[in-house]
DNA sequence: CGTCATGTTGAGCGTCATCAACAGGAGTGG
DNA sequence: CCACTCCTGTTGATGACGCTCAACATGACG
Protein backbone atom coordinates (compact mmCIF):
# COMPACT_ATOMS: atom_id res chain seq x y z
CA UNK A 1 0.00 0.00 0.00
CA UNK A 2 1.14 3.45 -0.48
CA UNK A 3 1.45 6.13 1.87
CA UNK A 4 0.12 6.86 5.21
CA UNK A 5 -1.01 10.52 4.09
CA UNK A 6 -2.96 9.47 0.98
CA UNK A 7 -6.49 10.45 1.66
CA UNK A 8 -8.00 6.75 0.38
CA UNK A 9 -5.70 5.10 3.23
CA UNK A 10 -7.82 6.42 6.20
CA UNK A 11 -11.21 5.21 4.78
CA UNK A 12 -9.30 2.19 3.44
CA UNK A 13 -7.89 1.40 6.87
CA UNK A 14 -11.32 2.10 8.62
CA UNK A 15 -13.76 -0.20 6.47
CA UNK A 16 -10.59 -3.29 6.88
CA UNK A 17 -11.12 -2.51 10.60
CA UNK A 18 -14.74 -3.70 10.14
CA UNK A 19 -14.36 -6.74 7.68
CA UNK A 20 -11.95 -8.27 6.01
CA UNK A 21 -11.51 -6.28 2.26
CA UNK A 22 -10.23 -8.16 -0.63
CA UNK A 23 -7.48 -6.71 -1.75
CA UNK A 24 -8.55 -5.95 -5.06
CA UNK A 25 -11.42 -3.84 -3.42
CA UNK A 26 -8.58 -1.90 -1.19
CA UNK A 27 -7.38 -1.18 -5.28
CA UNK A 28 -10.67 -0.44 -6.74
CA UNK A 29 -10.82 2.32 -3.41
CA UNK A 30 -7.58 3.99 -4.63
CA UNK A 31 -8.89 6.56 -6.62
CA UNK A 32 -12.59 6.93 -5.04
CA UNK A 33 -11.88 10.28 -3.11
CA UNK A 34 -12.44 12.89 -5.96
CA UNK A 35 -11.86 15.94 -3.94
CA UNK A 36 -10.56 17.16 -0.42
CA UNK A 37 -11.82 20.13 1.41
CA UNK A 38 -10.57 21.55 4.37
CA UNK A 39 -12.60 23.42 6.67
CA UNK A 40 -13.10 25.58 10.22
CA UNK A 41 -14.53 24.79 13.23
CA UNK A 42 -18.39 25.13 13.16
CA UNK A 43 -18.83 25.31 9.49
CA UNK A 44 -21.55 22.90 7.99
CA UNK A 45 -20.20 20.10 5.56
CA UNK A 46 -23.68 19.24 4.37
CA UNK A 47 -26.97 20.81 5.57
CA UNK A 48 -30.84 20.03 6.05
CA UNK A 49 -32.27 19.99 2.60
CA UNK A 50 -28.97 19.43 0.85
CA UNK A 51 -29.55 17.05 -2.22
CA UNK A 52 -25.46 15.83 -2.45
CA UNK A 53 -24.00 14.05 -5.46
CA UNK A 54 -21.05 12.95 -3.08
CA UNK A 55 -20.82 11.14 0.45
CA UNK A 56 -18.29 12.50 2.66
CA UNK A 57 -15.38 10.89 3.81
CA UNK A 58 -13.73 12.11 7.17
CA UNK A 59 -10.38 12.33 7.15
CA UNK A 60 -9.35 14.60 10.03
CA UNK A 61 -11.09 16.63 12.81
CA UNK A 62 -14.31 16.07 14.95
CA UNK A 63 -17.83 15.88 12.87
CA UNK A 64 -21.01 16.26 14.28
CA UNK A 65 -24.49 15.27 13.29
CA UNK A 66 -26.83 17.56 13.85
CA UNK A 67 -30.33 19.12 13.35
CA UNK A 68 -31.12 22.82 14.08
CA UNK A 69 -34.97 23.78 15.31
CA UNK A 70 -37.05 26.33 14.29
CA UNK A 71 -36.19 28.40 17.60
CA UNK A 72 -32.46 27.98 16.76
CA UNK A 73 -31.51 25.32 19.26
CA UNK A 74 -29.26 23.17 17.89
CA UNK A 75 -29.29 19.28 18.51
CA UNK A 76 -26.24 17.04 18.04
CA UNK A 77 -26.97 13.63 17.52
CA UNK A 78 -23.71 11.66 16.72
CA UNK A 79 -20.26 12.54 16.84
CA UNK A 80 -17.76 11.23 14.20
CA UNK A 81 -14.16 10.56 13.68
CA UNK A 82 -11.71 9.56 10.66
CA UNK A 83 -12.17 6.75 8.48
CA UNK A 84 -16.11 7.27 8.55
CA UNK A 85 -18.35 7.89 5.92
CA UNK A 86 -21.33 10.04 7.29
CA UNK A 87 -23.83 10.44 4.71
CA UNK A 88 -24.72 6.95 3.04
CA UNK A 89 -27.69 7.78 3.07
CA UNK A 90 -27.85 10.20 0.80
CA UNK A 91 -27.12 7.55 -1.93
CA UNK A 92 -30.62 6.95 -1.21
CA UNK A 93 -32.94 9.66 0.26
CA UNK A 94 -33.94 13.00 -1.95
CA UNK A 95 -32.87 15.63 0.64
CA UNK A 96 -30.93 15.40 3.57
CA UNK A 97 -32.55 15.69 6.99
CA UNK A 98 -30.01 17.16 9.35
CA UNK A 99 -26.65 18.44 9.21
CA UNK A 100 -22.73 17.17 9.20
CA UNK A 101 -21.01 19.65 10.49
CA UNK A 102 -17.21 20.05 11.72
CA UNK A 103 -16.46 20.34 15.31
CA UNK A 104 -13.25 21.50 14.59
CA UNK A 105 -10.79 21.99 12.27
CA UNK A 106 -11.24 19.61 9.90
CA UNK A 107 -10.74 17.29 6.24
CA UNK A 108 -13.41 15.73 4.50
CA UNK A 109 -12.79 13.91 1.37
CA UNK A 110 -16.02 13.65 -1.50
CA UNK A 111 -17.08 10.55 -3.15
CA UNK A 112 -19.03 10.78 -6.37
CA UNK A 113 -22.38 8.67 -5.79
CA UNK A 114 -21.65 7.37 -9.30
CA UNK A 115 -18.46 6.19 -8.55
CA UNK A 116 -19.87 4.50 -5.49
CA UNK A 117 -22.65 2.88 -6.87
CA UNK A 118 -20.76 1.47 -9.37
CA UNK A 119 -18.33 -0.06 -6.75
CA UNK A 120 -21.35 -1.24 -4.67
CA UNK A 121 -22.60 -3.24 -7.37
CA UNK A 122 -19.22 -4.99 -8.59
CA UNK A 123 -18.37 -5.60 -5.09
CA UNK A 124 -21.47 -6.89 -2.88
CA UNK A 125 -19.10 -6.96 0.00
CA UNK A 126 -18.73 -3.06 -0.06
CA UNK A 127 -22.25 -2.38 -0.05
CA UNK A 128 -22.45 -5.13 3.13
CA UNK A 129 -19.94 -2.67 5.08
CA UNK A 130 -21.39 -0.14 4.45
CA UNK A 131 -24.85 -1.18 5.35
CA UNK A 132 -22.62 -2.22 8.30
CA UNK A 133 -21.30 1.38 9.13
CA UNK A 134 -25.01 2.40 8.96
CA UNK A 135 -26.18 -0.18 11.25
CA UNK A 136 -23.36 0.97 13.47
CA UNK A 137 -24.58 4.50 13.41
CA UNK A 138 -27.87 3.14 14.31
CA UNK A 139 -26.52 1.59 17.15
CA UNK A 140 -25.40 4.37 18.76
CA UNK A 141 -28.40 6.54 17.98
CA UNK A 142 -30.55 4.51 20.09
CA UNK A 143 -28.17 4.58 22.89
CA UNK A 144 -28.21 8.55 22.55
CA UNK A 145 -31.69 8.25 22.99
CA UNK A 146 -31.89 6.29 25.81
CA UNK A 147 -28.79 8.84 27.44
CA UNK A 148 -30.82 11.64 26.31
CA UNK A 149 -34.34 10.34 27.73
CA UNK A 150 -33.51 8.26 30.73
CA UNK A 151 -30.16 9.88 32.64
CA UNK A 152 -29.04 12.43 35.01
CA UNK A 153 -27.31 15.16 33.77
CA UNK A 154 -23.59 13.81 35.32
CA UNK A 155 -24.38 10.52 33.88
CA UNK A 156 -25.20 11.58 30.85
CA UNK A 157 -21.91 13.54 30.31
CA UNK A 158 -20.33 10.51 31.91
CA UNK A 159 -21.60 8.09 29.75
CA UNK A 160 -20.69 10.35 26.43
CA UNK A 161 -17.36 10.22 27.80
CA UNK A 162 -16.98 6.48 28.35
CA UNK A 163 -18.11 5.82 24.59
CA UNK A 164 -15.71 8.38 23.08
CA UNK A 165 -13.07 7.08 24.77
CA UNK A 166 -14.19 3.30 23.88
CA UNK A 167 -14.42 4.19 20.00
CA UNK A 168 -11.60 6.42 20.37
CA UNK A 169 -9.39 3.76 21.51
CA UNK A 170 -10.37 1.65 18.86
CA UNK A 171 -9.15 4.44 16.65
CA UNK A 172 -6.01 4.37 17.94
CA UNK A 173 -6.40 7.59 19.71
CA UNK A 174 -6.70 7.21 23.12
CA UNK A 175 -4.48 5.58 25.38
CA UNK A 176 -5.00 3.16 28.39
CA UNK A 177 -2.76 2.68 31.54
CA UNK A 178 -4.04 0.74 34.06
CA UNK A 179 -7.26 2.04 35.25
CA UNK A 180 -6.64 5.73 33.34
CA UNK A 181 -7.51 6.76 30.14
CA UNK A 182 -6.85 9.82 28.29
CA UNK A 183 -7.26 11.35 24.77
CA UNK A 184 -8.32 14.34 23.16
CA UNK A 185 -10.91 16.89 23.72
CA UNK A 186 -11.60 19.33 21.96
CA UNK A 187 -15.54 20.43 21.91
CA UNK A 188 -16.22 23.33 23.94
CA UNK A 189 -18.90 23.06 26.81
CA UNK A 190 -20.94 24.71 24.26
CA UNK A 191 -20.64 22.12 21.88
CA UNK A 192 -20.99 19.63 24.62
CA UNK A 193 -24.49 21.00 25.54
CA UNK A 194 -25.58 20.75 22.36
CA UNK A 195 -24.86 17.02 22.34
CA UNK A 196 -26.14 16.43 26.20
CA UNK A 197 -29.82 18.26 25.20
CA UNK A 198 -28.27 20.41 28.54
CA UNK A 199 -28.19 24.16 29.15
CA UNK A 200 -24.36 25.70 29.25
CA UNK A 201 -24.75 26.68 32.48
CA UNK A 202 -26.05 23.26 33.94
CA UNK A 203 -23.48 21.53 31.54
CA UNK A 204 -20.90 23.49 33.26
CA UNK A 205 -22.16 22.69 36.58
CA UNK A 206 -21.90 18.97 36.22
CA UNK A 207 -19.10 18.54 34.66
CA UNK A 208 -17.77 19.99 37.77
CA UNK A 209 -19.65 17.54 39.84
CA UNK A 210 -18.28 14.93 37.87
CA UNK A 211 -14.67 15.89 38.59
CA UNK A 212 -15.69 16.59 41.92
CA UNK A 213 -15.70 12.58 41.96
CA UNK A 214 -11.96 12.32 41.24
CA UNK A 215 -13.05 9.91 38.23
CA UNK A 216 -11.97 12.37 35.58
CA UNK A 217 -10.95 15.78 34.28
CA UNK A 218 -10.42 17.33 31.64
CA UNK A 219 -7.70 20.15 31.07
CA UNK A 220 -5.79 21.68 27.91
CA UNK A 221 -8.49 20.16 25.59
CA UNK A 222 -7.62 17.10 26.97
CA UNK A 223 -9.93 13.87 28.98
CA UNK A 224 -8.24 12.04 31.53
CA UNK A 225 -10.20 9.35 33.11
CA UNK A 226 -8.59 8.05 36.05
CA UNK A 227 -10.98 5.34 36.86
CA UNK A 228 -12.87 3.93 33.73
CA UNK A 229 -14.75 1.10 35.96
CA UNK A 230 -15.51 3.38 38.26
CA UNK A 231 -16.46 6.29 35.69
CA UNK A 232 -18.89 3.55 33.58
CA UNK A 233 -20.80 2.24 36.45
CA UNK A 234 -21.17 5.68 37.24
CA UNK A 235 -22.49 6.17 33.58
CA UNK A 236 -24.76 3.02 33.67
CA UNK A 237 -22.22 2.36 30.20
CA UNK A 238 -22.39 -1.08 28.65
CA UNK A 239 -20.51 -1.03 25.36
CA UNK A 240 -22.51 -3.81 23.98
CA UNK A 241 -24.34 -1.26 21.97
CA UNK A 242 -21.07 -0.14 19.93
CA UNK A 243 -19.83 -4.27 18.92
CA UNK A 244 -20.72 -3.58 15.68
CA UNK A 245 -17.42 -1.27 15.54
CA UNK A 246 -15.63 -3.20 17.20
CA UNK A 247 -12.27 -4.11 15.08
CA UNK A 248 -11.65 -7.31 14.60
CA UNK A 249 -9.08 -8.94 16.04
CA UNK A 250 -5.85 -8.34 13.87
CA UNK A 251 -6.87 -5.62 11.61
CA UNK A 252 -4.69 -3.01 10.85
CA UNK A 253 -4.40 0.11 12.75
CA UNK A 254 -2.53 3.10 13.22
CA UNK B 1 -50.84 -13.04 -6.13
CA UNK B 2 -52.55 -14.60 -3.46
CA UNK B 3 -54.54 -13.91 -0.77
CA UNK B 4 -54.53 -10.93 1.63
CA UNK B 5 -53.61 -12.62 4.81
CA UNK B 6 -50.95 -14.52 3.50
CA UNK B 7 -47.80 -13.43 5.97
CA UNK B 8 -45.33 -12.69 3.33
CA UNK B 9 -48.20 -10.73 1.70
CA UNK B 10 -47.25 -8.03 4.74
CA UNK B 11 -43.98 -7.72 3.77
CA UNK B 12 -44.04 -7.70 0.05
CA UNK B 13 -45.93 -5.02 0.12
CA UNK B 14 -44.04 -2.62 2.80
CA UNK B 15 -41.43 -3.73 0.38
CA UNK B 16 -42.96 -2.48 -2.71
CA UNK B 17 -44.25 1.05 -1.07
CA UNK B 18 -40.35 1.71 -0.86
CA UNK B 19 -39.19 0.48 -4.43
CA UNK B 20 -40.28 -1.26 -7.27
CA UNK B 21 -39.65 -5.30 -6.64
CA UNK B 22 -39.16 -7.04 -9.85
CA UNK B 23 -41.98 -9.66 -9.62
CA UNK B 24 -39.59 -12.88 -9.85
CA UNK B 25 -38.32 -11.42 -6.13
CA UNK B 26 -41.72 -10.75 -5.12
CA UNK B 27 -42.19 -14.54 -6.17
CA UNK B 28 -38.79 -15.20 -4.44
CA UNK B 29 -39.95 -14.24 -1.26
CA UNK B 30 -43.27 -16.10 -1.31
CA UNK B 31 -42.39 -18.27 0.75
CA UNK B 32 -39.25 -16.88 3.30
CA UNK B 33 -41.60 -16.63 6.64
CA UNK B 34 -40.37 -20.26 7.83
CA UNK B 35 -42.57 -19.32 11.30
CA UNK B 36 -45.47 -17.15 12.38
CA UNK B 37 -45.99 -16.72 15.90
CA UNK B 38 -48.52 -14.35 18.33
CA UNK B 39 -47.73 -12.50 21.39
CA UNK B 40 -49.71 -11.05 24.05
CA UNK B 41 -48.85 -7.82 24.84
CA UNK B 42 -46.06 -6.23 26.47
CA UNK B 43 -44.09 -9.25 25.49
CA UNK B 44 -40.30 -9.37 24.38
CA UNK B 45 -39.43 -10.35 20.89
CA UNK B 46 -36.30 -10.73 20.89
CA UNK B 47 -34.03 -9.47 23.82
CA UNK B 48 -30.98 -7.92 24.52
CA UNK B 49 -28.12 -10.31 24.51
CA UNK B 50 -29.88 -12.72 22.03
CA UNK B 51 -28.20 -14.27 19.45
CA UNK B 52 -31.10 -14.53 16.73
CA UNK B 53 -31.00 -17.06 13.77
CA UNK B 54 -34.32 -16.09 12.34
CA UNK B 55 -35.36 -12.16 11.07
CA UNK B 56 -38.79 -10.83 12.88
CA UNK B 57 -41.20 -9.10 10.31
CA UNK B 58 -44.13 -7.76 11.95
CA UNK B 59 -47.65 -8.85 10.49
CA UNK B 60 -49.74 -7.30 12.63
CA UNK B 61 -49.52 -5.13 16.05
CA UNK B 62 -47.43 -2.14 17.85
CA UNK B 63 -43.72 -3.47 18.33
CA UNK B 64 -41.45 -1.55 19.95
CA UNK B 65 -37.72 -1.00 20.05
CA UNK B 66 -36.15 -0.31 23.23
CA UNK B 67 -33.78 -0.52 26.57
CA UNK B 68 -33.67 -1.47 30.08
CA UNK B 69 -31.73 -0.08 32.54
CA UNK B 70 -29.95 -1.34 35.14
CA UNK B 71 -32.30 0.29 37.81
CA UNK B 72 -35.70 -1.07 35.65
CA UNK B 73 -36.19 2.11 33.74
CA UNK B 74 -37.35 1.32 30.48
CA UNK B 75 -36.77 3.71 27.34
CA UNK B 76 -38.92 3.12 24.39
CA UNK B 77 -36.57 4.10 21.20
CA UNK B 78 -38.93 3.33 18.28
CA UNK B 79 -42.27 2.24 17.20
CA UNK B 80 -42.94 -0.23 14.39
CA UNK B 81 -45.94 -1.27 12.63
CA UNK B 82 -47.01 -4.38 10.12
CA UNK B 83 -44.42 -5.21 7.41
CA UNK B 84 -41.35 -4.12 8.99
CA UNK B 85 -38.42 -6.24 9.69
CA UNK B 86 -36.94 -4.31 12.91
CA UNK B 87 -33.53 -6.21 13.27
CA UNK B 88 -32.09 -7.01 10.39
CA UNK B 89 -29.13 -5.84 11.97
CA UNK B 90 -28.98 -9.35 13.49
CA UNK B 91 -27.10 -10.46 10.32
CA UNK B 92 -24.39 -8.87 11.25
CA UNK B 93 -23.69 -8.09 14.47
CA UNK B 94 -23.36 -10.83 17.27
CA UNK B 95 -25.41 -10.32 19.72
CA UNK B 96 -28.54 -7.83 20.09
CA UNK B 97 -28.10 -4.49 21.92
CA UNK B 98 -31.73 -4.08 22.95
CA UNK B 99 -35.18 -5.30 23.15
CA UNK B 100 -38.06 -5.76 20.54
CA UNK B 101 -41.02 -6.05 22.46
CA UNK B 102 -44.95 -6.00 21.79
CA UNK B 103 -47.19 -3.15 22.87
CA UNK B 104 -49.98 -4.41 21.46
CA UNK B 105 -51.31 -8.47 20.72
CA UNK B 106 -49.04 -8.72 18.03
CA UNK B 107 -48.42 -11.57 15.03
CA UNK B 108 -45.05 -11.88 13.89
CA UNK B 109 -43.18 -13.68 11.28
CA UNK B 110 -39.52 -15.50 10.89
CA UNK B 111 -37.17 -15.65 8.30
CA UNK B 112 -34.09 -17.74 8.37
CA UNK B 113 -30.89 -15.69 8.68
CA UNK B 114 -29.51 -18.18 6.04
CA UNK B 115 -32.35 -17.76 3.39
CA UNK B 116 -32.23 -14.40 3.72
CA UNK B 117 -28.95 -13.97 2.67
CA UNK B 118 -28.93 -15.98 0.25
CA UNK B 119 -32.01 -14.12 -1.45
CA UNK B 120 -30.35 -10.84 -1.15
CA UNK B 121 -26.96 -12.71 -2.78
CA UNK B 122 -29.55 -13.31 -5.25
CA UNK B 123 -31.29 -9.81 -5.93
CA UNK B 124 -28.64 -7.74 -4.70
CA UNK B 125 -32.15 -4.92 -4.97
CA UNK B 126 -33.36 -6.61 -2.13
CA UNK B 127 -29.97 -5.78 -0.29
CA UNK B 128 -30.56 -2.32 -1.21
CA UNK B 129 -34.10 -1.71 0.30
CA UNK B 130 -33.36 -3.39 3.19
CA UNK B 131 -30.17 -1.22 3.65
CA UNK B 132 -32.85 1.46 3.18
CA UNK B 133 -35.04 -0.21 5.72
CA UNK B 134 -32.85 0.48 8.44
CA UNK B 135 -31.74 4.34 7.20
CA UNK B 136 -35.87 4.83 7.63
CA UNK B 137 -35.00 3.84 11.17
CA UNK B 138 -32.04 5.80 11.32
CA UNK B 139 -33.65 8.56 10.37
CA UNK B 140 -36.18 8.09 12.88
CA UNK B 141 -33.82 7.41 15.76
CA UNK B 142 -31.91 11.23 14.81
CA UNK B 143 -35.16 13.06 15.08
CA UNK B 144 -36.11 10.90 18.98
CA UNK B 145 -32.98 11.88 19.52
CA UNK B 146 -33.94 15.88 19.06
CA UNK B 147 -37.57 15.54 20.57
CA UNK B 148 -36.37 13.70 24.08
CA UNK B 149 -33.33 16.38 24.01
CA UNK B 150 -34.84 19.22 23.24
CA UNK B 151 -38.56 19.50 23.07
CA UNK B 152 -41.06 20.84 26.36
CA UNK B 153 -42.94 17.52 27.61
CA UNK B 154 -46.09 18.64 25.58
CA UNK B 155 -44.72 19.34 22.40
CA UNK B 156 -42.67 16.36 22.64
CA UNK B 157 -46.02 14.35 23.22
CA UNK B 158 -47.86 16.22 20.32
CA UNK B 159 -44.85 14.94 18.11
CA UNK B 160 -44.81 11.43 18.88
CA UNK B 161 -48.76 12.03 17.47
CA UNK B 162 -47.67 13.69 14.62
CA UNK B 163 -45.25 11.21 13.56
CA UNK B 164 -47.32 8.36 13.89
CA UNK B 165 -50.45 10.18 12.24
CA UNK B 166 -47.84 10.41 9.20
CA UNK B 167 -46.65 6.83 9.20
CA UNK B 168 -50.01 5.40 9.78
CA UNK B 169 -51.37 7.23 6.65
CA UNK B 170 -48.97 5.80 4.48
CA UNK B 171 -49.54 2.54 6.13
CA UNK B 172 -53.44 3.07 5.18
CA UNK B 173 -53.84 2.94 8.54
CA UNK B 174 -55.08 6.79 9.47
CA UNK B 175 -58.02 8.66 8.09
CA UNK B 176 -57.58 12.52 6.94
CA UNK B 177 -60.84 14.59 6.64
CA UNK B 178 -60.30 18.20 5.75
CA UNK B 179 -57.46 19.19 8.91
CA UNK B 180 -58.54 16.73 10.72
CA UNK B 181 -56.96 12.94 11.09
CA UNK B 182 -57.91 10.12 13.25
CA UNK B 183 -56.13 6.62 14.41
CA UNK B 184 -56.01 4.24 16.56
CA UNK B 185 -53.89 4.47 19.72
CA UNK B 186 -53.64 1.39 21.70
CA UNK B 187 -50.78 2.43 23.32
CA UNK B 188 -51.31 3.37 27.59
CA UNK B 189 -49.83 6.38 29.53
CA UNK B 190 -46.98 4.33 30.96
CA UNK B 191 -46.01 2.98 27.40
CA UNK B 192 -46.15 6.77 26.61
CA UNK B 193 -44.74 7.75 29.03
CA UNK B 194 -41.49 5.15 28.10
CA UNK B 195 -41.59 6.32 24.91
CA UNK B 196 -41.07 10.00 25.92
CA UNK B 197 -38.70 9.73 28.75
CA UNK B 198 -41.31 11.36 31.08
CA UNK B 199 -42.54 10.01 34.46
CA UNK B 200 -46.11 8.56 33.93
CA UNK B 201 -48.06 11.15 35.91
CA UNK B 202 -46.22 14.11 33.57
CA UNK B 203 -47.61 12.34 30.97
CA UNK B 204 -51.20 12.09 32.19
CA UNK B 205 -51.00 16.17 32.89
CA UNK B 206 -49.31 16.93 29.94
CA UNK B 207 -51.47 14.58 27.86
CA UNK B 208 -54.53 17.00 29.42
CA UNK B 209 -52.71 20.23 28.70
CA UNK B 210 -52.55 19.02 25.19
CA UNK B 211 -56.28 18.29 25.26
CA UNK B 212 -57.17 21.43 26.71
CA UNK B 213 -55.31 22.82 23.51
CA UNK B 214 -58.52 21.39 21.23
CA UNK B 215 -55.91 20.32 19.27
CA UNK B 216 -56.19 16.91 19.40
CA UNK B 217 -58.20 14.54 21.79
CA UNK B 218 -57.88 10.36 23.23
CA UNK B 219 -60.57 8.62 23.99
CA UNK B 220 -61.48 4.72 23.28
CA UNK B 221 -58.09 3.85 22.27
CA UNK B 222 -58.84 6.09 19.21
CA UNK B 223 -56.57 9.55 18.46
CA UNK B 224 -58.28 11.95 16.81
CA UNK B 225 -56.48 15.00 15.86
CA UNK B 226 -58.96 18.13 14.58
CA UNK B 227 -56.43 20.66 13.40
CA UNK B 228 -52.95 18.79 11.65
CA UNK B 229 -51.42 22.08 10.78
CA UNK B 230 -51.70 23.26 14.01
CA UNK B 231 -50.45 20.45 16.43
CA UNK B 232 -47.88 20.05 13.85
CA UNK B 233 -47.16 23.46 14.34
CA UNK B 234 -47.08 23.33 17.81
CA UNK B 235 -45.08 20.23 17.95
CA UNK B 236 -42.52 21.77 15.56
CA UNK B 237 -42.92 18.70 13.24
CA UNK B 238 -41.19 18.96 9.74
CA UNK B 239 -41.86 15.43 8.08
CA UNK B 240 -38.37 15.80 6.12
CA UNK B 241 -36.97 13.00 8.43
CA UNK B 242 -39.51 10.34 6.84
CA UNK B 243 -39.32 10.57 3.31
CA UNK B 244 -37.20 7.58 3.21
CA UNK B 245 -40.31 5.40 4.15
CA UNK B 246 -42.73 7.67 2.06
CA UNK B 247 -44.51 5.22 -0.13
CA UNK B 248 -43.76 5.88 -4.21
CA UNK B 249 -46.86 7.32 -6.35
CA UNK B 250 -48.68 4.10 -7.12
CA UNK B 251 -47.45 1.77 -4.40
CA UNK B 252 -49.93 -0.83 -4.01
CA UNK B 253 -51.57 -0.28 -0.56
CA UNK B 254 -54.34 -1.50 1.45
C1' DC C 1 -67.85 -8.23 45.02
C1' DG C 2 -62.83 -8.00 45.09
C1' DT C 3 -58.75 -7.46 42.39
C1' DC C 4 -55.88 -5.49 39.07
C1' DA C 5 -54.52 -2.29 35.53
C1' DT C 6 -55.04 2.24 34.03
C1' DG C 7 -56.07 7.00 34.43
C1' DT C 8 -56.50 11.26 37.30
C1' DT C 9 -55.50 14.64 40.88
C1' DG C 10 -52.90 16.99 44.92
C1' DA C 11 -48.74 18.42 47.49
C1' DG C 12 -43.93 19.05 48.00
C1' DC C 13 -39.44 19.01 46.32
C1' DG C 14 -35.32 18.61 43.27
C1' DT C 15 -33.29 19.32 38.81
C1' DC C 16 -32.42 22.13 35.37
C1' DA C 17 -33.27 26.62 32.66
C1' DT C 18 -32.79 31.48 32.42
C1' DC C 19 -30.82 35.84 33.21
C1' DA C 20 -26.99 38.20 34.67
C1' DA C 21 -22.35 39.18 35.86
C1' DC C 22 -17.52 38.46 35.78
C1' DA C 23 -12.80 36.24 34.85
C1' DG C 24 -9.36 34.63 31.72
C1' DG C 25 -7.12 33.88 27.25
C1' DA C 26 -6.64 34.70 22.23
C1' DG C 27 -6.71 37.61 18.63
C1' DT C 28 -6.85 42.34 16.57
C1' DG C 29 -5.83 46.95 15.67
C1' DG C 30 -4.09 51.31 17.25
C1' DC D 1 2.77 47.54 24.08
C1' DC D 2 -1.86 48.43 25.40
C1' DA D 3 -6.88 48.70 24.66
C1' DC D 4 -10.47 46.36 22.85
C1' DT D 5 -13.34 42.63 21.51
C1' DC D 6 -14.79 38.00 21.35
C1' DC D 7 -15.12 33.48 22.99
C1' DT D 8 -15.16 30.31 26.67
C1' DG D 9 -15.63 29.02 31.28
C1' DT D 10 -17.42 30.00 35.94
C1' DT D 11 -20.58 31.56 39.59
C1' DG D 12 -25.00 33.52 41.81
C1' DA D 13 -30.02 34.14 42.12
C1' DT D 14 -34.55 32.92 40.89
C1' DG D 15 -38.26 30.39 38.97
C1' DA D 16 -40.27 26.81 35.95
C1' DC D 17 -40.68 22.22 34.76
C1' DG D 18 -40.89 17.68 35.78
C1' DC D 19 -40.39 13.89 39.54
C1' DT D 20 -41.99 11.39 43.57
C1' DC D 21 -45.15 9.85 46.82
C1' DA D 22 -49.75 9.30 47.80
C1' DA D 23 -54.59 8.85 47.25
C1' DC D 24 -58.60 7.96 44.73
C1' DA D 25 -61.60 6.94 40.45
C1' DT D 26 -62.83 3.94 36.84
C1' DG D 27 -63.53 -0.07 34.10
C1' DA D 28 -62.36 -4.95 32.95
C1' DC D 29 -62.33 -9.32 34.63
C1' DG D 30 -62.66 -13.06 37.69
Amino acid sequence: MSGVHQPTNTLVQRLNMLADLPSEVDQALENVIAQVRTYAANQDIVSQGDQPTHCAVILDGWISRNKVLKEGKRQITALHFAGVTPDLQSLFTPALDHNISTLTEASVGFIPHAHLRELMERFPVLAQIFWRETLVDAAIAREWEVNLAARSSVKRIAHIFCEVATRLEWFGKATREGATMSFQWPLTQIQLSEATGLSVVHTNRSLMQLRATKLMDITQQRVTIFDVQKLEALAGFNPDYLAAEEPRKGSRQN
